[in-house]
DNA sequence: AAAGCTCGCAACCGCTTTTAT
DNA sequence: AATAAAAGCGGTTGCGAGCTT
């Protein structure tokens, strides 16, 4: 179809803003809102496209924004986020109270990228170098699989979640609508719910359910993510289904999947990080990872619980995003 | 001291998706 | 259903600050 741009207009500025800019805009949309942003800056007195207004709104002057140094804890966040939805920076940013995408992706950029490529990693695929070696074994290419499906279904999981929340906003509003009264907030009772179920008309205590997968949690369980399909060793997308389990009943053939969430990030972060526990603990990683015997010589219990870590550590973040319309699968 | 270089980040660009009419 | 506007998004650019030579 084809727009043209909203800065064209001759005598729009550019660039960066002045303090005296800024000041307009924080000032007309405190008392007025931004509403709508293509008529804001002649209302507010501004040389400016609508755009960039909404833009140094949304990255700058927005009062829910939090700036200066990233923390040890927002940059694991980041880096695990990163091996799991790659450089979708608004997911990311949702999982990290108060940052903007653009800053994530600016932070990314200048400098966790470089200090991934500085240890020998790849910032696309979050492998380091050596991981090439091992490919021959197979178990990398299944391990690269497994990330990959993972990455779809969080993909898959992001987009239901978004559907979810618009369904929640209406089921709400016609709640209200149907009870005047005070009621369940219906919004928050499926965000609590462990199972993620549809909505079922004719119950009034009405559920969504993931088409794809489901999750749930007990305190002396784990989080288990395996197919749903009995047989499959590896997870179609389709098929995904997490479940919880205690250790003791991870049965062979499970452990033949969960061996496959060979992450090849794994002890990344700490590393990353500066930890030098973990960074011991890596090297040695590294160190059998050059032998090309990781999968071989380590037990699969522990080579589950490694990396039953390394996901869950994922997966909690996924799982515990800010956002009202989230933590649930 | 100054020229050149590097780095970090705000802002822009252009494309896609969502929303409103 | 079609269209246009608005918003969202990710890649890229440009500029100022700090560093090096």
């Amino acid at each position: 179809m084809g727009r043209s741009p909203c800065c064209d207009k001759a005598g729009l500025k550019k660039g960066p803003w002045t303090p005296e800019e800024d000041q307009k805009l924080l000032a007309y949309i405190e008392e007025h809102g931004h509403g709508s942003w293509r008529s804001l800056p002649e209302e507010a007195g501004l040389q400016r496209c609508g755009k960039s207004c909404r833009l140094r709104w949304t990255n700058y002057l927005r009062p829910d924004i939090k700036r200066g140094k990233f923390t040890v804890q927002e940059e694991q966040t980041i880096i695990q986020l990163h091996a799991l939805l790659g450089n979708r920076w608004s997911a990311i940013a949702t999982h990290l109270a108060k940052r903007t995408d653009n800053e994530i992706k600016n932070y990314w950029n200048t400098h966790l990228k470089k200090r991934l490529v500085k240890m020998g990693i790849d910032p696309v695929t979050h492998k380091h170098k050596n991981e090439t070696l091992m490919s021959s074994t197979g178990q990398s290419k299944s391990a690269a699989a497994t990330l990959s499906h993972m990455a779809q279904w969080e993909s898959a999981r992001l987009e239901a979640e978004a559907r979810l929340a618009r369904e929640s906003k209406l089921l709400h509003l016609q709640h209200y609508q149907n009870k005047k009264a005070a009621a369940p907030n219906h919004c928050l009772a499926h965000k609590a719910s462990a199972n993620w179920t549809k909505p079922n008309k004719g119950n009034g205590d009405q559920q969504l359910e993931s088409p794809t997968s489901t999750v749930t949690f007990s305190e002396n369980h784990h989080l288990m993510i395996m197919p749903s399909g009995e047989n499959n060793n590896v997870p179609n997308m389709n098929e995904f289904a997490v479940t919880s389990s205690t250790s003791s009943d991870v049965k062979d053939s499970d452990h033949d999947w969960m061996r496959q969430i060979n992450c090849p990030t794994e002890g990344l972060t700490s590393l990353l990080l500066g930890d030098s526990a973990d960074r011991s603990l890596s090297t040695v990683k590294n160190d059998e990872a050059e032998a090309g015997a990781v999968a071989v010589n380590e037990s699969e219990y522990s080579y589950y619980e490694d990396n039953k870590n390394y996901w869950n550590s994922i997966l909690n973040l996924v799982d515990s995003s800010p956002s009202d319309s989230s933590t649930m699968f």
